[in-house]
DNA sequence: TCTAGGACCTCAAGCCACTTGAGATGCAAG
DNA sequence: CTTGCATCTCAAGTGGCTTGAGGTCCTAGA
């Protein structure tokens, strides 16, 4: 008696889609760009999948949602699958990506102080009134240009 | 007896791309696309623009700054010269992106964090080793295929 | 007056990471 | 046998530019 699950079956590309939430054309992509291996094909020409081909492509995901680019994580893979290759290398690129996304935070964080400081202005001052006149346009304006505009132009 | 900057003088697009911090490709671009008004020419075919042009495009670089798209930046620039629109349209725009970037930094900073963690374990437990056996591929290996590799490949 | 080299022109293609669409084929249920 | 979904390939589109090729214009110096 075989239990049903010993040998795992191989899924089509839909299924493999839905395991690790990249979408049917990505997984096709990844294949085409040469990041994941090209799939085995049925006789029809439909791909079949392995589970540890689902690996793969989970751990490609998963570096994506971490902000890796296709081509760090090309890296990335290659160095999980060479012993030569030393620990610190995966560090150093992890630590890199890490420098820009605390980056890309702090510059966000600035935006959002500023974006929200423009909209309480509008909120407090403009009241609604004609388009032209919102504080925003002048707080949009670049700063050496602070040309005062000569009077609203609806009140 | 005259001064000499009475009269703005036209420049070219090379010094309207150092007023505005725009390139002087992404310049032709935004004409291309309409964002900006195409510019008067000399009998050369050069472009010259005045000081309406450089503020048209320094609030586009400003926008551009601020993380607002190229269709927003229309949109906000129609309204801006349009009195019988609402203020409340520019505002709730910018709300509308505000809320974006708040998202976009919430989720920035919980990769800060994860990614931070998985450095210093790899800091802290790898040591130099070979590189498949880095923890960070344990890390970035999605959840639920948390299946343990048999050993080390290199120990 | 000639010339060198920069600034400008247009048009096309490339970048990243996909998505979308068209049109053909395979496959399983009713 | 039909219906309808899943899959296939190939091509083009997305945003916001950048880069390159190949040509013209303009200005300063000799």
């Amino acid at each position: 008696m075989q239990t049903t699950s010993q040998v795992p079956e191989p899924v089509r590309i839909g299924e493999l889609s839905e395991q690790t939430g990249c979408s049917v054309p990505t997984i096709r992509y990844y294949e085409e760009i040469g990041l994941i291996p090209p799939a085995r094909r049925r006789s029809s020409g439909h791909r079949v999948y392995d589970a540890s081909a689902a690996r793969q492509l989970g751990f490609v995901r998963r570096c994506r949602d971490f902000g890796f680019t296709l081509e760090q994580i090309r890296l990335l893979a290659s160095l999980s699958r060479d012993p030569r290759r030393d620990c610190a290398e995966a560090r150093d690129l992890a630590q890199e990506h890490l420098k820009g996304v605390r980056a890309k935070m702090l510059e966000l964080m600035a935006l959002e102080r500023t974006l929200a400081r423009f909209i309480d202005a509008c909120d407090q001052t403009c009241a609604g009134g004609c388009a032209p006149d919102c504080t925003l346009f002048r707080d949009l304006a670049p700063p050496e240009a602070a040309v005062p505009k000569p009077s609203g132009c609806c009140a």
